[in-house]
DNA sequence: AGGTAATCGAGACGGTACGTCCAGTCTTTGT
DNA sequence: ACAAAGACTGGACGTACCGTCTCGATTACCT
């Protein structure tokens, strides 16, 4: 075969050094005071190394995302066959995790870097809001199979909602309270059509 | 009074100039990459003027949100008496809008900043929030008034949950289609509670 | 006139410690390991400065030289009357400068710089031989005058010769003992022809 | 026997190979930006089998010398009987030599080299001192003998001088013209003291 | 009208970080 | 064991900006 290793192996254990410092700058400082020669200095490794496996800041940032070492934290939605309370168990524990300051600099960071790059947008999208998506499509086809929600559910807009409220929540500095994700929960649920009020239109 | 002018007067001009530099770098070059040097070049004055008016970049960032400079475009939603039509319509510019690139790419740096500074968030949130919630309250409390929608609507959550999902889609670089606008109202609208369906529940 | 000043004024208490700072990391260390960063932080100057003054590590050092940084030390030759003695006595000066490490380190160095450099070339030949070939020549023609020399003295060729003869004794790590030093007098004063031998040919 | 080969022998023609790049690059770029990958890139070895033979650039330098890739290139002086004559010749030949601009490149490498490193030094004066005033030597004992040149003629204090001389012009890039070479001939043969003018002095 | 003082464009200052390049070492596969 | 290939740490390169400071040259108010 042609495709035999040439030269010295690529430090695996390496480039996980260097994500894991890139996370505690990015937490640390965020996004655009990044500086290279820290990470590197921090991963116990020359910058050269961190360019070899990244050809930039928002690359390396991208990967950070990717790998995991910026925990989307909310994989799975509980189901207790309340499927109202569920979501809101979910969200209060997405709050909960913001409501840690390293984490929400963690992600707001991550959010400026997305805003500055086209290549960290589709990893945000590809990890965040698919993971995410993917659990609540999970448990809201669950309630819909139940005949507990209705049928012509969009899962996509309410995901899109739900995350682009609390991440905006975060963006602009107002913690997501429980009386925010009640109203949210209102909305989304019940509706604010004056025909969605039950027992009327009757 | 003690505090009579002394010396020349600070050229509101100049000021302009800068605040509209600013705006143009924003939109061609993103947030980490302004460069005060250039903005100064590019109003035509000398770096410690912009200092003067601004202590950061940051906070000139900031000012240029709050001057307008940074539209947010949504000012006021139409009233043709039929409200779900309104909204939709109110999106679909704020989708127009953003289409444009270099609004988009500007709102997009505006959001890097607001992400790596309170202060910026700060302003961003008294201008995009405020107003669009303001603009949608005036539409939505109306229409609550006629009967048209429910007494306990909470306008602030569906306001955060529209624009939150707007920016988000925006951030991820899923343009808002007019498919994504209704899933999005349906939801909202409608409800996904099973008891909200309209002549279900009999 | 035109030329009035725009901004700040250079400094130039600063260029003369960058100046003082390059003779030091000359003489520690030598051209090629001599790094701009310490030189700079050594001059208390931000890099930049040094980059302002000098566009390359040679123009540096060649202006090092030029300066009288690196001093030729040998500016006069004495006059006792008797040339002969005086030329002795002005290389073992010339010796005696080179027996210091230090000094040796900086010629040294100057010459790696000029070899790679023909800025430095020009500015080496300008200062060094220029200045000694001068001090001889008022020396040699005192005493072509006086008739003590043979009046087709080629004084630059004497002057070449005896500084080349010193500075390749240099290179070659041969410190210039007194025998050598009286070697090459005998062979500059009296010639090497046969016929030049006083009392013979008779 | 205890020395005998073990695993693959190391490649001659490699080495040679590795020289002959190394010549290439110091006519070319000169001393302190030799590259070592450059090299190795160009004689199609690893930058490791170059380690193995020079363990450092100085020393590769050294070699380079030391084995004649950097040319001497005056090994003999002619003899016609005519001693004066046979070193202007020698001389020119020197001269010419140092006319192409590769081998005055070659030789200026090797000078900033030898000011470098003492290693580099030690080589050069082993190799151009000592072969040159071995040439000299040779012919001007001969001439000694036949009675042509003063007995207590200082071959060392004569080669010195010439070479010297003839590498400062190098260094200094004063090419070393026929009027120059007359003049240092001039000097050597005839001295420079009064007395020593042929048919003064009685 | 003349003095005083803050502002202006310009640009040098000490620094920090950039992304590239190289030195010298280490590691892997192949010969 | 040596060879080519190439990744590794470390450190200097020359550039770009940062935010501050210093120029001479304007304005403007206040005697």
């Amino acid at each position: 075969m042609s495709d035999s290793q040439r030269g010295r192996t690529r430090s695996e254990s390496t480039r996980q050094a260097i994500l894991e410092a890139t996370r505690d700058e990015l937490a640390a400082s965020g996004y655009d005071k990044l500086s290279i020669d820290r990470i590197a200095t921090a991963a116990g490794a020359g910058k050269q190394t961190v360019y070899r496996w990244y050809r930039s800041k928002s690359e390396l940032v991208a990967e950070c995302i990717l790998e995991g070492y910026v925990p989307s934290k909310t994989a799975v939605v509980a189901d207790s066959g309340e499927v109202r309370g569920d979501l809101r168990a979910w969200l209060r524990g997405f709050a909960d995790h913001l409501a840690q300051t390293e984490n929400a600099a963690l992600i707001r960071a991550c959010t400026a870097a997305a805003a500055e790059s086209d290549e960290v947008a589709a990893k945000f999208y590809e990890r965040v809001t698919a993971a995410n998506e993917a659990a609540l499509t999970a448990r809201l086809d669950g309630a819909v199979r139940l005949g507990q929600l209705r049928a012509d559910t969009s899962t996509a807009a309410v995901a899109e909602a739900l995350i682009g409220a609390m991440l905006y929540r975060l963006l602009v500095r107002q913690a997501p309270t429980d009386e925010f994700i009640n109203g949210l929960l209102d909305t989304v649920f019940n509706g604010i059509d004056a025909s969605s009020v039950p027992g009327v239109g009757r």
